[in-house]
DNA sequence: TTGTATGGGTTTTTT
DNA sequence: ACCCATACAA
């Protein structure tokens, strides 16, 4: 890969380009064509779902590389997922071949991690710094939260982990916090744990996901020359889902567009769904004050899907505030309308689904081109249980990510220790691990020594075993460790990075533990680590190894395999399928409580636009149904309908629910809004009145279970009545549910006390 | 020091 | 329902 750090090279003309191929701009529309012919100055893409934006994005980096002098590492692509990245890459290489593997493309960390590492001693880091994952962070921040004797019960870690994130997205270092914005963390003292905790962090050599963007821009803040270079060298930049960009990515871009204000951001501020991690959708709204003159172009034709599934969208972002306004259309006449389907529960809710997934699979369809997404990722349970059931292939993606395993980790931990002693957290980690009869009394011997002697926990080790600090069981223990870690740092450079992690599985006892162990899923331990030896052959260093996994966390998965996706809404963005099947639109979950509790009104439109991305996910068909009862927690909840069920305008529809189930509002009566949800103080008590049912519901539960089947009051064939359906007979009965054939209203399913017997 | 019991919190989303 | 952390016993 070209890439000098090199102050002389990005002086030197390219050779001129004559005669230009321009084919690449012919399938263009209108819009398309002028967001990629206006290649210098500011440029504002506004780009609705499916308007082609990577197409644009991509045919603008060809289009720049064959009409400007300009070479590929002199032009900066930022997305936001690895995946984009990856894929921006592929097309544009499709477009001008392997040149394009020079392009300075990857996600605002990546490409901060890059800058990082030209010149991590400016910013009080070392070499072959480690990036910490959540888990780490969170680690840390409890033992500085138990140290400073500050009750974990009442501030948890994550709390603060979240005050301090989000000052890091906004581009604030501890120096530059104030105390006020803390929601009185810990009595008011964030700010100063936040210190705290940047000074551990450097200690141990490591860093976190914030800091790889906070870090690079300390170093341009501070330091004119380097600003001055990189200014130089990005000649052109292009930023992908600009919407979700935080403070801190927008400084970094200001800064870096300073010079040769050749950027072009792209973005959908109907499609912003990450405030709830610093995303500012104010970066997009004010683009025009940031960057004066700027070009603002609109993509509004729609090239994905049918005119149902985009009038469903459409009228449903309608309810939102504060957009930009833009309105999708596309030529595109056919298609059915999307389905709405009200369920019993998550199981039935599934099993629907793995039905009409067979019958699409008759009608022609792969499995490949059908995506069931989800708001939380609990949800994808149920549809894993059920496709196992009925033999349908399923992958689910980005749930329990591979780098996230505990075994993976462990094995990792040590790996980090070789490649950095300094490294504790990891140390941690893995020092009694396989049990080496070392528990909590030898940690803390163990760190004391390295306060007093200001080293980190590996190097104390050493110096515990080589005056005998510690005796018998112990010491043997860590003096094995010990030699084992010399071991494995004078091969480190010797041999390459998967058979070292071989020498460690072996050597350290840790693939033996799983051996030993009879549990069922020792196996997929074993397999998964087999799986990490073969991961790291591709890489040629240790140190290649651990950034990436850090950065990336994911193992390259066979996308060509013919298995329905199953993901989180978030993890969708971005994709689009045949079939979308959007489950779980219910109040509380869909537009979830949490989010609502937290962020009231915002948090709803957050939601709103969350629920706007799922369905502009779908090309041909989209399926939307929401289940009367979930067992969440292991708890019976019933719910209604979500909002967004009733906002979905009529035309576009079609709704067909489980016979009994409660449908949407809109069904009963026409008015689209019910009053009671209008304000949040209603819906506080719209959830004390489910609460109610919900505790009502268990006491029935209760009361049945021990006389399951008979004189719970209603037995088969009774005559019964019910407040809406009035009078019929229990056809079926399943514990505490019945079947009721209604005289007037056909046959229901129905909860027992609901009904009456007459 | 290790293994087991108990109790409490938890799951919204991700680089 | 599950996972984790702490408390207590062996």
């Amino acid at each position: 890969m070209v890439d000098p750090f090199d102050f002389a090279n990005f002086d030197t003309d390219p050779a001129p380009q004559q005669t230009v191929d321009t084919s690449y701009l012919d399938g263009l529309n209108e819009g398309q064509r002028a967001a990629v012919e206006a290649v210098d100055g500011p440029v504002l893409v506004l780009a609705g779902a499916g308007t082609g934006k990577t197409r644009v994005l991509t045919t603008r980096l060809a289009h720049i590389l064959n009409t400007r002098p300009v070479k590929p590492w002199e032009i900066l692509a930022v997305t936001f997922t690895n995946k984009a990245a990856a894929e921006m890459r592929e097309r544009t290489a499709g477009l001008v071949g392997p040149t394009a593997a020079d392009i300075r493309l990857g996600t605002f960390h990546s490409i901060g991690v890059w800058m990082l590492r030209r010149h991590p001693e400016l910013v009080g880091l070392g070499p072959s710094y480690t990036i910490l994952d959540t888990d780490d962070q969170l680690r840390l921040l409890k033992q500085i939260l138990t140290e400073q004797q500050i009750d974990t019960k009442k501030w948890p870690p994550r709390g603060l982990a979240a005050v301090i994130d989000r000052w890091k997205d906004k581009g604030l270092r501890p120096d530059q916090v104030v105390n006020l914005e803390t929601n009185g963390f810990a009595h008011g003292r964030a700010a100063e744990l936040y210190k705290i905790y940047q000074e551990r962090l450097l200690d141990q050599n490591a860093c976190d996901f914030g800091d790889l963007l906070l870090h690079p821009l300390t170093l341009l803040q501070a330091n004119p020359d380097i600003l001055a270079y990189y200014q130089n060298r990005f000649r052109y930049i292009m930023v992908d889902e600009y919407q979700d960009t935080n403070v801190a990515q927008y400084l970094l871009l200001r800064l870096l567009a300073q010079k040769h204000k050749n950027i072009c951001c792209v973005g959908d501020d109907d499609q912003s769904i990450y405030g709830w991690r610093g995303a500012e959708v104010g970066n997009i709204l004010r683009f025009e004050d940031d960057f004066p003159g700027a070009d603002i172009i609109r993509l509004e034709r729609n090239y994905r899907s049918t005119p149902h599934i985009l009038g469903a969208a459409a009228g449903l972002i309608a309810h939102n505030e504060g957009r930009l306004g833009k309105s999708l259309w596309t030529e595109d006449d056919s298609g059915e309308k999307v389905t709405v389907k009200g369920v019993w529960d998550g199981q039935n809710e599934a099993r629907w689904i793995a039905d009409e997934i067979e019958n699409l699979q008759r009608k022609g369809a792969s499995l490949q081109d059908i995506a069931i997404l989800v708001r939380a990722s609990f949800q994808t349970r149920d549809f894993e249980e059920c496709f196992l059931n009925m033999g349908i292939k399923y992958r689910v993606i980005g749930g329990l990510r591979f780098y996230e395993r505990r075994e993976i980790r462990d094995v990792l931990a040590y790996l980090r220790v070789i490649n950095q002693p300094n490294d504790d957290l990891a140390f941690e980690r893995i020092y009694n691990l396989p049990k080496r009869g070392l528990g909590a009394k030898a940690l803390d011997t163990l760190r004391t020594i390295a306060r007093d002697l200001h080293l980190p926990l590996s190097k104390a080790a050493e110096f515990v075993v080589e005056n005998e600090v510690m005796k018998g069981k112990a010491h043997k223990g860590l003096s094995d460790l010990v030699d084992c870690f010399t071991s494995w740092r004078e091969q480190k450079d010797i041999i390459p990075p998967d058979e070292l992690v071989e020498t460690v599985l072996d050597d350290s006892g840790y693939l033996e533990m799983w051996k030993q162990d009879k549990t069922s899923e020792a196996e997929g331990k074993r397999e998964n680590l087999k799986e990490l030896v073969k991961a790291l052959a591709e890489y040629d260093t240790l140190d290649q190894f651990l950034e990436h996994v850090a950065l990336v966390m994911e193992i390259t998965a066979d996308e060509s395999a013919d298995m329905v996706s199953i993901m989180t809404l978030h993890s969708a963005k971005g994709l689009e399928y045949d079939s979308v099947f959007l489950p779980g639109w219910e109040e509380g979950l869909f537009p979830h409580q949490r989010a609502l509790d937290e962020n009231g009104q915002q948090a709803l439109e957050e939601e709103r636009r969350l629920a706007y991305v799922g369905i502009t996910r779908a090309k041909k068909r989209c399926f939307i149904s929401y289940a009367s009862n979930r067992r969440i927690h292991g708890q019976w909840q019933s719910a209604l309908p979500s909002r967004f069920v009733d906002e979905l305008p009529a035309e576009h529809i079609i709704e067909h629910s489980e016979r009994g189930v409660y449908s949407s509002q809109r069904q009963d009566s026409d008015t689209a809004t019910p009053a009671w949800r209008s304000s949040s103080e209603t819906s506080h008590l719209a959830s004390i009145l489910e609460k109610r049912s919900r505790q009502n519901r268990q006491m029935v539960d209760n009361s049945s279970k021990p006389v399951k089947g008979d004189s719970g009051g209603i037995q088969l064939a009774d005559r019964v009545f019910h407040q809406k359906f009035g009078y019929g007979r229990v056809v079926a009965k399943d514990g505490n549910k019945l079947e009721i054939a209604f005289d007037k209203a056909g046959i229901k399913k129905v909860m027992e006390n609901f009904v009456k017997a007459v």
